[in-house]
Formats: C-alpha cells, structure tokens, sequence
RNA sequence: GGGAGCAUAGCUCAGCUGGGAGAGCACCUGCCUUACAAGCAGGGGGUCACUGGUUCGAGCCCAGUUGUUCCCACCA
C-alpha cells in the first residue's frame, strides 16, 4: 500500500476481515510433524456448541493465540488444535427446550429422532462460536478442528472405557447420586452448585412403639421421612441408651423402625437423634449399609412421591413437604420449628435444587487413577501457574470420591455396555459383540451417555489420533501448555491429567495456567440474569478486535480475577491509533527502499532507540516465556508510545527536515527496522495492525506470522546514559517554560554551559533540544560571563541551560524560585549525608547501593553549587 | 469448619530477588508544534488497610487485626 493512502484514523473493521482471510488462505495456521523443528502445542480448551463467544472465551483464546504466534516467530511448529465440545447436559436442556416451544417433547420424538435434531443443531450453531473465534483473530489450525463426539472422539471413548472397565476401575452399582429432577439425570459431584438458602429445621417426634414418649429427630427435609428406615443415636448417648434396640412408628407411614446406635451421630447436635433415609441421603445411605437397613426410595425421576409414600403419592417433593408439615401438626408431633440457613445443591445447568437419590448408575473408580495425577504436579512434572491454584487441585485430588459418569440423556457418548436379550449377560466392548457365551446374538446397547467431561477429558490426545499410534500424536504430544479458567480445575484440568496417565503414560500438558474470570466493572461475575455481560463482538465491531485483545492482555493478573469496562479496550483502541499513525509518520518519510542499519553511520539518537530496543525485547520475550502476559504488552506499550513516538520519532523530525542526506537515510533505517521489530513484538496481541503495517514496510518481506522474532542486540550504555541525560535537560527546559506560561510557539534562544565532559554529548544533541525544548537558536558557552542577561537557568547533569525569556522574567521571582530550588537539594543532600554517615548502612548495604548514594550526593553538591551562583550572580 | 486471593492516587490497576511510590482514566494549565485532539507539553493528587516484628533500610519479608472476594467441605 502507498504511504499517502494512508488514512489519519485506522480502522479495523476492513483489515481485520481482509487479514483473517488471506492468513487463512495462506496455510500459516498449519503445523505439521516437522522434525527440524521443535513442538509447540496447544490445544483449545472446546467451547460448547450452544455457546456464543462471551469474554472469558475472549480472554483464554487471545492468550493462547498469543503464546502460540510468539512460538510460530520464534521457529518452532507452532500448533493450536481447535474444536468444540458436544456439552451433553447444556445442549440436550436447550434442545428440549426449543421442542417444548414447539409443543413436542424428546419423548414423543424418540430417540433417534432426537439425535438427529441435536445433530442438526450442532451442524447449526457448531460453527456460531467457532466463527466467533476467527473474528477474534484465533490462529488455529482449522484443518484440524475437531468435536469431542466425532468418530475419533469417540473410538477413544470406547477405548478408554472398556481399559477401565477391564482393569475393575469402571463398576455399575447402586449409590446415592446427585439426581437433577428437572434434567432427570444422574449429575456427579463437581455439577452441583451449593448455594445458601433460609430455611427452617423441624423437629419430630417419633412415638415408642410401646407407647413412650419416644424421640424427637430434627429434619431440613421432612418430606424424606416417608422413606426412613431407622433412627440413629450416638452409642455413648445416656439420654436415649434406653431406646436403643427398641421401635419407634415413623409417623404418617406407621411403620416400626429400630433405634440404632452409630457413632455417625453428634449427640450435641440438634436433639442427638438421626431420622436416617437411605435412599435419600449420602450419610444415611452409609449407616444404612453398616446396619443393613433396608432402602426406600420414596420420590420418582421427577421428584414427584411415588407409592411408597403413602398417601403422599403423586405429591411433588414440595408440595409434600407442606402437607407433611400440616399433618404432623395436627397429629400433634410436630414438636418445634426453627430457622436455620442450609446449603442446597442446585443443578449446574438449570439450577433446580438436586436431590441425593439412591439410584444404579455407572462409576469410575477414582484413587487409583489420581495417585499418578497428584504426584506429577507435586513433583513438578506439570506446573500450575500460578503455583497456588495447586491447591484447588491438591484439595480436589486428595479427597477425590468415585465419579458418576452415566447420565440419563440421549446427546452424548453412549456407554458401550452391551446385554443379551436371551440371558442378561452384560458385555462391555469396543463395538457391539456379536456373540454371547449363552449362545445369544441379540443385544441391546445400555440407554444411558457419558458425563460430558468423559470425552473432554481425553481431548489433548483423542485429538492427535489416539488410540491410534499417529506422526501427530508422537510429535505434538505431551502439549506444552493448557490455558483455562480455575472454574474448570475439576471438571476438566484435574481429568485430562488422570487420563493422560492412564492412556498415554505421561502427562498431557507441561503447564496449566489458569486464569481468573472476567468480572465487569463493579467487580461482578457477567451473567445474563444480571444483564452485565459485555459482548465481546460487540466491543470488536466498535474498537476492533485488536484493541479487545490489547484491552484483555494488559489487563490479566496472573490467577486473580479481572474488572472489565469498555473504557480499557477505548484506551487500547488509542494506542492503535497511536500506532497506526507512528507507521504513517515513517512510511511518509520512507522511499521505495529502505537501507539495512550502518552501525558507523549511527547518532547518539539512534544508539539509544536501538539500546532501548533491545531490552524491550528482552523484557518481552521474558515476559511471554513466564505467561506474564500484562507485563509484555506493557512493556511493548511503553517502549513504542513513550520511547519511540514521544523521543525518538521527534528527534529524527530535525535529522529528516534537515540536508544530511547520509543522516536522514540513516534515520529512515532505524525508523524502520525498529518499527518493525516493535511490530513483531505486538504481534501477538495485536495481529492486525502489526500486519497491516508490516507488509506495508518496504524492507520487510511476507507476513509477519511468520517472520523471525526479534533477538536483543547491541546495547550502547554509554549514550544510553549521555541521551538520558540530555532529556532530563530538555524536560527541565520544558518544565520552566510552563512553569512561566511560556507557550511552545514562542520559542527561546538556548545557551549551554557544559562541563568538560559533558560538552560534546550536549553538543551532539543540538539539533534535539532545539527542536524538544522549544530553542530558536542554541550555542554552547564555556564561560560564565557568556551568560546571557535576563536568563533563566535550567541546571542539569553536567550541564546548565540559559533563556533569556525577557519580559517574563522578574529577576525577584527568579531569585526567589532559584533559592527553593536551593533549599529542595540542600534537603536532597542531608539525607543523603545522613544516610551515608550511618555506619551500619555503608558496612552492610551493598557496595552499588552506597554507591548510588554516593553518585546522587555528588550530584546535588554540584547542582547546588550552581545554583547558588546563579542566584548570587542575579544578586548583584 | 478448612483453604486461597485481594486491600497502593478520586476510579481501574502496575510495582521484578527489600534500596528515594508508578501508569491509564478523571482533574487543572497551555498548545490545531504538518504522524496522531483517539493527540502534544506541563501540573496537582498517596500515612501503600491497621498493629507489631525482622532489617542499616519494608509497599514488598514475618506475626496478628480489620474489611472484602472466592473455593472446598458440610451437621441431620
């Protein structure tokens, strides 16, 4: 693109659109088993099928893209896998939603014509949130996009289940799961969501069957009672000793059940009586066992009450529950109501409230699959960034229970458990077995799918080939890092590890970094009942989808949450801007060619851009190899708005503007090639406009996806230092001129008085304070009665800088301002004295500290003394 | 009950292994200085939550207190 087509403003929207295109035809997203290179994976942690891009997708993807454009810079095969995920609970919910809008249910459809809507809605909406993501700029390898319940997905399902199933560490039994009455499925523990709700505590009596007084129990769900089965005492327990062994007749049902004596129970808690309910609760469920309790299960799938509750059948658990409430009072057992605040478990997916349920479901047997997974993170084979979200980890892990994976939904995995129609037998295999020992050839496969997270779990392999031995699989595993929210350590991290274990013998990933949420701007989690939510696409229409991914990079802490406004992506938005028009100012000034850097050839000007360059990109690089992604785009931030634009574009104005031909190539050189490395730089935050610019550079040559990234080169301390100085200068010129009201346009003549050593770096940078500090002339003196009259005095470092400002400057008030600037350093200098008279800071300080001090009293002494000459010299 | 994070300018947050408190926004002053007013130059503004300790030296390390956010477990 010619330079002058440049428009003063950038935008976004036609770039970004264009870009994405051509990188995607370009095949630069590709990687492949390549053994002159060194891996780099990542692989995308798969959004649902039903969702739309919100900001915390926004804020993992742009982490990832840009880790995985720093290593494809950086030479290695550089490989993002994309996919998504079939999220059995969420889409099966919406799905039956839509139906019921359509006056249908899933029932009345059938099965099988229920998977074809659920295909077709991932057919529909699939590719909703991937296109979401390539607006965001996401550089994965499309050509390998995958779905966790594709054919590859789930021969690895059945692989892994019929490994486990075989080993013994699979087993269908009866428990007590967490049942969602809404969903009616079966949840595992990690689906459910405490949350605190008022609620009472209800105390009844259960009369002796020999007519005593019997025991009063406390319940927060009397509708279980129908189901109890005994009553529980502490066997140390005096006050009920007596009933131990004897009945006592569950009201309402009129059944006799034992009082049982079980060190389950805290005597000082409640009446220090357990109404005990097998089928309805995980505590009761266990004494039950240990007393051999028989189990009534009194509620349906529904929640509804079911013929063993009495006449409370057809009730819904709620409505039984007042009902309960209403008889035991008029039966007078009822003995007292208190308030009482109780965590309820609510379904993850459509927060209904979950009820323990004893119910036959499938489950994989834990311990032994997490021992391999919890010392590889404490050995640290797989490092958590930040470190302490191990703990959410280790809690977990340590005190895993066994997982429920059958779910009674159609969308999903099915279990490939097998049954004789002529014996029953039970068959799990890899396809559908054709024979049964009984002689048997009919089978029926188990109606029940897998947890989601089943098939998620096996993700960084499943999708690399295995259990097939692939190139891919070989080459691009173990990935090398994992980038999710801790809102998924359990369901997800805590799996794929396990798995990894299990299926491959090594770990799938070499670090997870886990990242906060994105909270809006009160500190609040985005959800849609709040309408808080900030719609990513929305802000990428507006700012770009770079200024979002600038706005989210600068602002992620390592492991803290996030406050989001769209006042940060404005700002980022700005620096884009900035951007642009710094590339404008070059390419302006830049020919059809652009001349490689001459380090003969280079000013001090330019000695100090590049030095400043090359930690910028030490710092940069430093910063993405350790996650830090804030620190890196702020350090990029700050090198190219307050170095580069602020400095060193200003000083190269005078060098373009004046005759040096030689000079002016030079600059143009280093303009460039800094710009460029600059851009590489941003690239990984800001991909657009770093490649909208960089194709645009005459000496560069491709995209910048895949040029080298840039590596630190010469450092010029000493005129790093020299130019520092010289700024610091122009800066007090600049500060005094404001300071007097003195307006930019009214310029002043300079004259400087340099020290012997200083003079010919104040010399070499004539040309910048007259341009920076406003000079309409400037000359350097050696002489103190060269002076001019009526000056102000600027004292610098190894320098003083004179303006005669003539009417505006009172003679007074300058003596005044000199004999305070006299008195701050006077100050600066007993503090410093103090500090350097203690002895026990320069015995124990190190040497480069007391050092420092050192330099900055020298400083101040010699500051001082000038100044007070002045102000003398005006005394007279 | 167990555990973790956070507390720094009016607001949002940086602050690396301890060595004179920073940025952006907002505010005030002056500038359309031909890359950029989505900008430039300058400025005001902080008892680094509190208390104690370690240290020559603490925003940073240690102990405790308060406030706040979150995670886990769960008592019927």
């Amino acid at each position: 693109m010619c330079a002058k087509e440049l428009s003063k403003v950038y935008d976004p929207t036609e770039v970004e659109q264009r870009l994405y295109e051509q990188w995607e035809r370009s095949g630069y997203f590709k990687a492949e088993p390549d053994e002159s290179k060194t891996p780099y994976t990542i692989v995308i942690p798969p959004p649902n099928i039903t969702g739309q891009l919100h900001m915390g997708h926004a804020l993992d993807n742009m982490m990832q893209d840009a880790i995985i454009r720093t290593k494809r810079m950086q030479g290695f095969a550089a490989l993002w896998v994309p996919g998504t995920d079939h999220a059995s609970i969420a889409t099966e919910v919406k799905i039956v939603d839509k139906l019921r809008e359509e006056g249908t249910s899933k029932e009345e459809l059938g099965r099988e014509k229920f998977l074809e809507r659920a295909w077709q809605w991932k057919d529909e909406y699939g590719s909703t949130i991937v296109n979401q993501l390539k607006k965001l700029g996401s550089s994965c390898d499309w050509s390998r996009e995958r779905f966790t319940m594709d054919e590859g997905c789930n021969r690895a399902v059945n692989e892994f289940f019929v490994t486990l199933f075989d080993k013994g560490l699979i087993y269908r039994g009866d428990r007590i799961i967490n049942w969602c009455p809404d969903c009616e499925t079966a949840l595992s523990d990690a689906e459910v969501e405490y949350e605190e709700h008022a609620s009472h505590f209800w105390y009844v009596r259960y009369p002796a069957q020999d007519g005593g007084e019997g025991i009063v129990v406390a319940t927060t769900r009397p509708e279980t009672m129908l189901g109890d089965t005994a009553v529980a005492v502490n066997p140390n327990d005096k006050k009920y000793s007596h009933l131990i062994g004897k009945n006592v007749i569950l009201p309402l049902m009129d059944r006799a059940i034992p009082v049982i004596a079980d060190d389950y129970v805290d005597q000082e808690f409640g009446t220090g009586a357990v109404k005990i309910t097998p089928a309805h609760d995980p505590n009761d469920f266990e004494v039950g066992e240990r007393h051999d309790l028989p189990v009534i299960r009194v509620m349906d799938d529904r929640g509804v009450i079911n013929n063993f509750g009495g006449k409370y059948e057809g009730l819904d658990r709620y409505d039984a529950r007042k009902q309960i409430i209403v008889d035991l009072e008029e039966l007078d057992l009822l003995v007292k109501i208190e308030d009482h605040d109780h965590n309820v478990g609510q379904c993850y997916r459509c927060n209904t409230v979950v009820e323990p349920i004893v119910s036959k479901q499938w489950f994989v047997s834990m311990k032994g699959l997490a021992q391999p997974a919890i010392d590889a993170v404490r050995s640290g084979d797989i490092k958590f960034v930040p470190q302490r979200s191990e703990n959410i980890y280790f809690n977990w892990m340590d005190n895993i229970k066994d997982w429920c994976v059958s779910r009674q939904l159609w969308w999903g995995h099915r279990i490939p458990a097998y049954y004789c129609e002529s014996c029953g037998k039970m068959i799990v295999s890899r396809q559908m077995p054709t024979e049964c020992p009984c002689g048997g050839t009919a089978f029926t496969q188990d109606e029940d799918v897998l947890d989601t997270w089943f098939s998620s779990g096996l993700w960084p392999f499943s999708i690399l080939g295995w259990p097939e031995k692939t190139a891919d699989l070989e080459y691009f595993y173990p990935t090398n890092v994992l980038i999710t929210g801790y809102d998924i350590i359990f369901f997800w991290v805590a799996r794929m590890i396990m798995s990894g274990f299990e299926c491959m013998g090594e770990k799938p990933f070499e670090y997870a970094y886990i990242h906060g949420l994105v909270r809006d701007d009160q500190g609040r989690k985005m959800s849609k009942s709040l309408g808080n939510g900030i719609d990513p696409l929305e802000l990428i229409e507006q700012y770009g989808a770079d200024a979002l991914r600038f706005s989210l990079a600068s602002g992620v802490r390592v492991g803290g949450d996030m406050r989001f406004s769209s006042e940060r992506v404005l700002n980022a938005r700005n620096f884009a801007n900035k951007i642009w028009n710094a590339a404008r100012f070059v390419l302006m000034n830049t020919g059809d060619t652009v001349e490689p850097i001459d380090e003969t050839k280079l000013d001090i000007a330019d000695k100090w851009i590049l030095s400043r360059l090359s930690e910028t990109v030490t710092q940069v690089t430093d910063f993405i190899e350790k996650f830090e992604l804030n620190m890196a785009a702020s350090k990029v931030h700050d090198f190219l708005w307050n170095e580069y634009c602020d400095w060193y574009i200003e000083m190269a104005k005078p060098r373009l503007l004046g005759d040096d031909d030689s000079a002016k190539a030079t600059t143009v050189s280093v303009l460039n090639y800094v710009l460029a490395d600059t851009l590489k730089l941003l690239h990984p935050f800001m991909p657009f406009i770093t490649e909208e610019i960089y194709m645009s550079l005459p000496h560069t040559e491709g995209s910048i996806m895949v040029s080298d990234w840039p590596l630190s080169g010469n450092v010029y301390t000493i005129e790093e230092k020299a130019m520092q100085n010289v700024m610091k200068m122009i800066h007090a010129i600049r500060n005094i001129r404001a300071e007097m009201n003195v307006p930019a346009n009214k310029k002043a003549a300079i004259s400087i008085l340099a020290s012997p050593e200083a003079k010919a770096d104040y010399e070499m940078c004539a040309k910048y304070i007259m341009r920076l500090a406003f000079g309409s002339s400037i000359n350097y003196i050696s002489n103190k009665s060269d002076i001019p009259d009526n000056a102000v005095a600027v004292v610098g470092i190894g320098a003083e800088a004179f303006m005669p400002l003539g009417e505006l400057i009172d003679i007074s008030k300058e003596i005044e301002r000199l004999a305070q600037e006299a008195a701050n350093l006077q100050n600066e200098i007993k503090r410093a004295n103090g500090k350097l008279s203690n002895t026990s800071f320069t015995d124990k300080a190190p040497e480069k500290v007391v050092q420092m001090e050192r330099d900055k009293l020298t400083e101040y002494e010699t500051k001082l003394e000038a100044v007070l000459q002045r102000r003398d010299s005006l005394n007279k």
